[in-house]
This record gives structure tokens, sequence and C-alpha cells, in this order.
DNA sequence: CAATCATTCAATTAAATAATTGAATGATAG
DNA sequence: CTATCATTCAATTATTTAATTGAATGATTG
């Protein structure tokens, strides 16, 4: 293989990569499975998607290298290939958040007028908790929370929270998360309970984001007060 | 716009932008353009492809906010848009290192065959560059050399190497670098370099990521001894 | 070991993208 | 103000990708 054939295989392979995070659908696979192990069953579910063009996507994320899976029973999991992949993720809404117009009037328009207060950073939510003033609540479904979740956080989904209100502090500072900087799930539920009068906030990423950067994680323990 | 769509409308941009980074003519022009700003022409040239392709594919590129351009004179002259397009690239090779067994095996058996000696890192260079311990030599064309190289570099390309080997010091190491990691005009002339003898090494990146690190640059001075 | 279940594969159709050609634009130079 | 030059646009063809359907695989359960 001479030079320049080597550059042009290593760029037709970077394409690959990039190619596989060149659709919505890709990429919001990638965000459901970002949360932990999932089927391909869960994840069509999730997605809105059919079975057969959910597991071809998966098949084809697979083989750019930013998942892999395994058997376990009669389903197959897929799970990130590697945390970098958050890592290139990131970069990439970065990037179109700097650049393009259009991703800077959505977030300007919809996203921050929901939430007219500065989200909460991981360091100074890790802060508070520590200190005990902050009361954490996951709103994801249940599986991926108990795939992992931030350490004492409560697991209440928005079709749960007007029911389990009263588990909730009036008098202390609420913090809500969900699968990353643009899963909705969190801003629903900070707009509903201010609307009940509770002092809460985003946290500013979401769970994925929470355990790369090396923060305490706790798994399998469903709290439910 | 519900919550729904406003997160389709984010993914669908951000796969927009990833999807202009999925073809391999894309990235290598957008390697081109790292090196500073260049006409349509220059990098068609450069690519070895059509001008009208190359005007399309860096149309897809500035619709996705990867580059902007500008008119000059009769010229339009395309640049980054931003230094985040380089991370996001970096972040691209990374996953892909990682990740993909085609890419590391030809980064393996090609890249590192052809370079048995560890690389010099960025700070490194720096360091020996300050002691004045090292000769540096840029292998770009004269163009991208003078829009931006190492302080002090000489600009020597594969094509007069040979019969400028007086200028290079016999006794001192060298360093040289062109465009990026996988730019194989710095491999090729180390591997000349070393058959007549000389103590040369590369730099382990190019010239842009050196650029965005905040190390210094120097511009339009033409050194040729 | 037959039935069931989750997934993948193969074949099809619809849609998007890539490359080429030649015409259109728009700036500059004489 | 016409000719020239660099670039873009529009139209075409070829190729690739997406989604759907139904059949095939391969593990598990009774």
């Amino acid at each position: 293989m001479s030079s320049e054939n080597a550059k042009k295989a290593l760029f037709t392979q970077f394409a690959t990569v990039a190619k596989s995070l060149g659709h919505a659908h890709r990429l919001e696979l990638l965000e459901f499975v970002a949360q932990g192990e999932r089927s391909v069953d869960s994840l069509a579910e999730r997605a809105g998607l059919s079975f057969a063009n959910t597991s071809q996507h998966l098949r084809q994320l697979r083989r750019a290298g930013l998942l892999s899976s395994r058997q376990d029973g009669k389903r197959v999991l897929y799970r990130l290939a590697d945390d970098s992949v958050l890592d290139l993720l990131a970069e990439l809404r970065r990037v179109a958040e700097r650049n393009v117009a259009e991703v800077k009037q959505i977030v300007d328009g919809y996203f921050h007028e929901r939430d007219a207060l500065e989200p909460v950073s991981r360091e100074e939510l890790l802060e508070r908790m520590r200190q005990g003033l902050v009361t954490v609540i996951d709103v994801r479904p249940e599986d991926e929370y108990r795939a992992g979740h931030l350490p004492g956080a409560l697991n209440i989904t928005l079709r749960d929270l007007e029911v389990r209100l009263a588990e909730l502090p009036g008098d202390q500072e609420i913090v809500a998360y969900c699968r990353g900087a643009y899963c909705v799930l969190s801003f629903e539920a900070v707009a509903a309970l201010r609307a009940y009068g509770f002092n809460v906030r985003r946290l500013e990423e979401g769970f994925p984001e929470w355990r790369v950067a090396g923060l305490p994680v706790e798994t399998n323990s469903v709290r439910n007060s």
C-alpha cells in the first residue's frame, strides 16, 4: 500500500464513522444506548422505529465501531463500544451549537425559554449533594435508572410525578436530570414542578456525561422514597 | 414546536453536521483548509478533484457550519468556521483509532512501520526549540507554509529535499512536520533523510493542531536557510 | 424436539447523495 | 463595457442509503 493509498483508506474509514452519525434516528439510538446496555426491541420501542429498521441502524453503528453487542439469552444487548463515543457526540453537539444558526435558534428559542434559570453544573451539584442540600430526581424510565443513576437520586418519571409530589421537599432545592443535554424529560419535569411551586433546576447534562466524568454512580438499588 | 419536535429538529441538525464529515474527499478538503484560507481551485487541484465537484463539497461543508467563505477579488476563499471543527475531527480520528480494526491495521501496519521511532510531542518540541537543540522543517507546499508555520521552521518540500541537504545540520536533531497526524509528507521526509544518515523524527501532529494548542506561530516570512 | 421469541438477513422500493456537464453569475482587467 | 476568470447553479446519470416486508437463523422454553 502506498502512502497515498494508506491515507485514503484511513480517511474512508473516518468517513464511515462520521456517516454512521449522519442520521437523526441513529443519534437518538445512541442517546438511548448511552444510558446502559439495551436490547434491540426496547430500543425500537423507545425510538418509535420498526424492529428491523432499528436492527439495521444498530448494525451500522456497530460496524462503524460506535457500538458493540453481546448475546444474552435470546436477546442481543447493545452498548457503547467505548466512552470516547460520548466525547465524539459531545464535540458534534458543540460544533453544531457554535456554527449552525438553526441550532442556536432552537436552543435559544425553545430550550432556554423553557428554563429561565441557569442549569446546575456537575461540579455544583456534586458539592450540594455532599452537603445534603439538594434532592436529586431522575426522570428517565425505570430500566434506565436501574442501569445506573446518581447516588441517592429518586426515580420519578413524568407520569408518576403528580401522584408523588408528597415525596419531594418543599423547602429544599430539587435538581432533575435525564439522558443528556437535550433530553426533554427533565425540561418537562422542571416546568411541571415549578408550576406546583417547587424550587427546581435542571442538571446541565445527563447521566452518561456524569458517569464519564468519573463522578460517583449507583446501580440497581431502586429507591422509592 | 413541541419538545419532541425540538429535539428531533436538533438531532437532524447534528446529523447534517456528521453527514458532511461522511465522505473521504470532504475530510481531505478539511485537512487542506485547516492549513489556512484557500481558494476553490487550489483545493480542487490539491485534492485531485474536478472544479465543480470541489465547489459542491465545499458548499456542503459550509452549509453544515464547518467552513465559512469570503470573496477576495474574483476568488472565493474558504476557511474553517471555527477551531472547534479541529477538535471534532480529532475526536473522530480518536474514536476510529480506538474502535475500528481496519484503522488500527493501517496505522500499525503502515504508518508505524515507516517510523520506528517515537514521534515528538508538541511540548517536547517546544522545549527543544527554546533550547536551540533542534532544526524544524516544514514539508508542506510553500503556500501553506506562508499562511502560517512553526517559528523558525525551514520550508523544504519533498521535491527540494535532495538538493537542499546542505542546509540541514548533521549533528543536531531534525524534526519534520506537515498537515496533521496522517499527512504522509512528513513520513516520506523522515524516511528520505534517515537514508542520508540524518537524525530526524516526526512531529506527532501537524500545523493546525500546533496552532489551536495556542503555541507560537509565524507567518509570511519565508526562510530559505 | 417442537414451539416460541428476538434478531438478522435478503429482496424490494423509495429517497438521498455523488459526480459530470454545460450554462449562469458576478467580479475584475483591459 | 466587453472579455476573462473563478465560482456557483441546474440538470442529468449513477450510486448509495433508508425503510418495509417477509423469510431465515439461532437461542430458549415447555
